[in-house]
DNA sequence: GTATCATATGACCAGTTGGTCATATGACCA
DNA sequence: TGGTCATATGACCAACTGGTCATATGATAC
């Protein structure tokens, strides 16, 4: 948590911090990113870093709260919109906002991508967020199961892992490869994720 | 390229070396990697080091290559054995292989997992190894789309970063969760990956 | 004026990094 | 024995790290 100190510094200052953490943060792992950059880029001294934050550890978490906290805003409202669907419209519909996200706040996919790579943190990490996948997933996975709408004979916290995988990999892609909005092509990246879930690869229908 | 002085080395050294290094690689990025630990855990001094390695880069990659060039030749092999197998064959015998390298050689995957943390490196794997997913799963998926085994309407490029990504995935939970030896497990998982990709989760059959 | 207070500063610290180099070792040969 | 050569060594270097702290600033209160 930062200090009182932070909270009561004008707006401005505080979204120049905010955005220069974010920028090193997204750009480097925990251990790579470098405060010293980030107070260059912000615009302030390295003392009042500290009169802010307690240190790296706490700036860092205090990102990844935020994001937490918008991601979590996002599904809340998909899942409360998706109340009494299917299980495959509850995926889609979480599909197309973890996109959403990918593509509006980029630096937010990279920073959480990067969470687990350094060993310092990520104790911490699968502690405050829990693996993302097991926590979301699973149970919506166990409950499709029993109701048949999915089969049955999966490892589910496996492919639990594998959803969460595929997600942070089409938000990768998408962000390399069409940097800009782009509605049509992000319509088309959403169906081949979607229908690889539902459907698998293999040509179904008309004989063979 | 290690300079002739390390190939020189007497085996026992040379492995020594290369498992100090393997070792610190797979636990940390390369950047967070230090040649302190590694030269501690290899027995040797810094300055010996330096007589066989040009510098931190020229052994990341000398170890990259030599996981490469292990990998390629399983793949190689079941290439050779699938040569005219069906599309999903083919990628049933694949995902087995790299299921059981992930098993067999866990720092292995650990170490290619982390190949693209750091932007110092980045460019350069990406040049030396290609997006694997690209050169790999790319042709495979157009021509099983030509001969109407895969459904024609993907995101060819998605689809194999995709399957790149499950692969990965699937790897760190066998290790994660079955750090031993255990087939069963394995070829429970197996069927999970496997299934998902060609019939997606969808139950099917018996009406509905 | 003066005292008080929260905030801002950057020189400074110990620790670590990747990398160097003068020196030492020791095997082989004359 | 003395000379040559590949190899081994660790003290040393500049650069950087996260973090500290005495000092400065400037607004507010009296």
């Amino acid at each position: 948590m930062p200090f009182p100190t932070f909270e009561n510094l004008p707006e401005e200052k505080k979204k120049r911090i905010i955005d220069a953490a974010m920028d090193e943060f997204s750009e480097n792992s925990y251990n790579a990113a470098s405060l010293n950059r980030i107070v260059k880029a912000a615009g302030i001294s390295k003392g009042s870093l500290y009169q802010y934050f307690a240190d790296k550890r706490d700036l860092y978490f205090f990102l990844l709260d935020r994001i937490a906290q918008e991601k979590l805003k996002l599904v809340q409202k998909t899942a409360r919109d998706a109340s009494h669907a299917s299980f495959f419209e509850v995926l889609g519909l979480v599909l197309q906002t973890a996109l959403e996200l990918a593509r509006t706040k980029p630096r937010y996919a990279l920073i959480a991508n990067r969470m687990l790579d350094d060993r310092q943190v990520e104790e911490e990490v699968l502690q405050r967020y829990g693996s993302s996948s097991d926590s979301f997933f699973q149970p919506l996975l166990a409950r499709a199961i029993q109701q048949g709408e999915v089969k049955g004979d999966l490892d589910i916290e496996l492919v639990s892992k594998l959803l969460t995988a595929c997600m942070l990999a089409t938000g990768e892609y998408m962000i390399e490869k069409h940097g800009e909005y782009n509605e049509r092509e992000a319509e088309k990246l959403f169906h081949s994720l979607f229908d690889l879930f539902e459907n698998g690869l293999k040509r179904r229908g008309s004989g063979e």
